[in-house]
RNA sequence: GCGAUCGUGGCGAAGUGGUUAACGCAUCGGAUUGUGGUUCCGACAUUCGAGGGUUCGAUUCCCUUCGGUCGCCCCA
């Protein structure tokens, strides 16, 4: 039995690259236009880092951690998530003292959760995320919201749905936490055992059980929206004022709980709503974390980003049976007749490719038939034919394969000939 | 971690307790000694995920295992 591919992964393959390809172009050029510099952080930290911004009650961090101890008995774990070491680079670098304030950051990379995987969900899959660090205008918040969803409109998505909430400040969190506890303490016995957990460790995220959805305790349970103080919900007002100055359409949930605990204010979600799309239907999520940087060792910044995954953004393309303008096709494949214009059609192939052209040629001693065939499947454009005739005369013929027309060529001017007929 | 379902050539897929494992696509060769996308002919699985068991005999029955897919929990 040959070795396989590990559970969770898997091997991009031409053909479906391009689409990878794509898209991370379309990242970049995003992330330039809204003045987001790239970051490239390790793919391993020291697992002290997620435990310490993640949350060790989390799900990450509890069951779903690539760790292990290296050769110099370090705990190294295979980043989960990217706003944790795109933050310790932060404070690391003391970006905070760049000219430049914030500082707005995206990353591109693979990340790792130990999952069983099924649609949408891998054991290394790629994220893209951007950070902005030190503001706190809403107004950046209001940015970071409208490039997401910039991304995913951008390719032409249509089905979505962007859901908000805020968490609010640590005051508000506090005083909500309280009111969550005293709702569910009396009737905690009719929850699920994970619930029953959480009500000591995180009452929050009893409000994102799915089991419990139907206990009339849910229904009725404290909004965090009526708990923000003053200034919290002063901030989601203009949040939101914000995102509707651009035309942003939006959903306020107040059950929106984000499963990391560094979140706090602004807490936002992308949803597909397309049909046909598997049971995993978040495209992306993100948040306010204020006190992340503190958490990690460096002054008190405030924070927002977004994550979004690669597999579940090409999922709701899928979905809406959108198809990427992908360039498909060569310039010019080189098709020789005979052992002289096979030597001949070597350096013929070089040439044109120092010229930019993209060509292609027969290594296998493919019959003409058979050469034709594979410049047809390539989609060239145009079939160059070196023979031992026009070798003589020093031309060869170039064949248009959408036309079928046919004329000779000079040898030294195939290149420029190429050039000036490809975009026809 | 739990559950469902599947696993036959490069891909898609039929099939049976028993001497040659359909078919389609793709590929390669030929019809057409230097011209593709159409057509016709031919070639292409000592082998049915792996290991073990039952049996005179298993791809087909049983067990184990590995893997895919989907779902639960949770998330991107």
């Amino acid at each position: 039995m040959s070795i396989q591919i590990p559970r969770g992964t898997q091997d991009i393959l031409p053909g479906e690259v391009e689409r990878w390809q794509y898209i991370e172009e379309k990242a970049r050029e995003l992330c330039k236009r809204f003045n987001y510099k790239e970051i490239r952080t390790p793919i391993f930290e020291h697992t002290e880092l997620f435990l310490r911004s993640v949350g060790d009650t989390t799900d990450i961090v509890q069951k779903e951690m690539y760790t292990f101890t290296d050769r110099g008995d370090r705990s190294i774990t295979l980043r989960p998530e990217g706003t944790a070491s795109t933050v310790r680079a932060y404070v690391e670098h003391k970006m905070y003292g760049l000219p430049d304030q914030p500082t707005k950051l995206y990353y591109i990379g693979p990340m790792f959760r130990y999952e069983r995987p099924q649609s949408g969900r891998y054991r290394q899959f790629v994220q893209f995320g951007i950070e902005a660090l030190g503001s706190a205008d809403p107004a950046i918040d209001a940015e970071v919201i409208s490039l997401a969803m910039e991304m995913y409109k951008g390719l032409g998505l249509q089905k979505l749905k962007l859901i908000i909430n805020s968490l609010g400040d640590q005051e508000s969190r506090i005083s909500h936490r309280t009111a969550l506890t005293d709702h569910f303490a009396p009737h905690i016995e009719e929850f699920c055992s994970d619930c029953q957990k959480r009500l000591e460790t995180n009452p929050l995220r009893i409000l994102d059980c799915k089991k419990d959805r139907e206990h009339p305790l849910m229904e009725t349970a404290p909004s965090i929206l009526d708990y923000l103080n003053e200034e919290s919900a002063h901030y989601f007002q203009k949040v939101q004022r914000y995102l509707q100055s651009m035309g942003i359409e939006f959903e306020v949930d107040s059950r929106l709980v984000r499963g990391l605990d560094y979140y706090n204010h602004t807490a936002f979600e992308i949803m597909s709503d397309a049909e046909g799309f598997g049971a995993i239907t978040t495209l992306m999520g993100g948040g306010r974390y204020n006190g992340l940087a503190q958490e990690i060792g460096g002054p008190e910044t405030p924070g927002i980003g977004f994550a979004l995954s690669i597999e579940r953004l090409l999922l709701a393309l899928a979905a809406e049976g959108i198809e990427l303008p992908l360039g498909k096709g060569i310039d010019c494949y080189v098709v020789a007749l005979g052992e002289e214009a096979k030597d001949a059609s070597v350096t013929l192939v070089n040439e044109l490719r120092k010229s930019n052209i993209t060509v292609e040629k027969d290594y296998l001693d493919k019959k003409v038939k058979a050469q034709f065939k594979a410049a047809d499947r390539l989609e060239a454009k145009f079939v160059v034919i070196l023979g031992d005739d026009e070798l003589e005369r020093k031309v060869a013929s170039i064949k248009n394969l959408q036309t079928g027309t046919q004329e000779e060529v000079a040898l030294d001017s195939i290149a420029s000939y190429l050039m000036e007929n490809r975009d026809r």
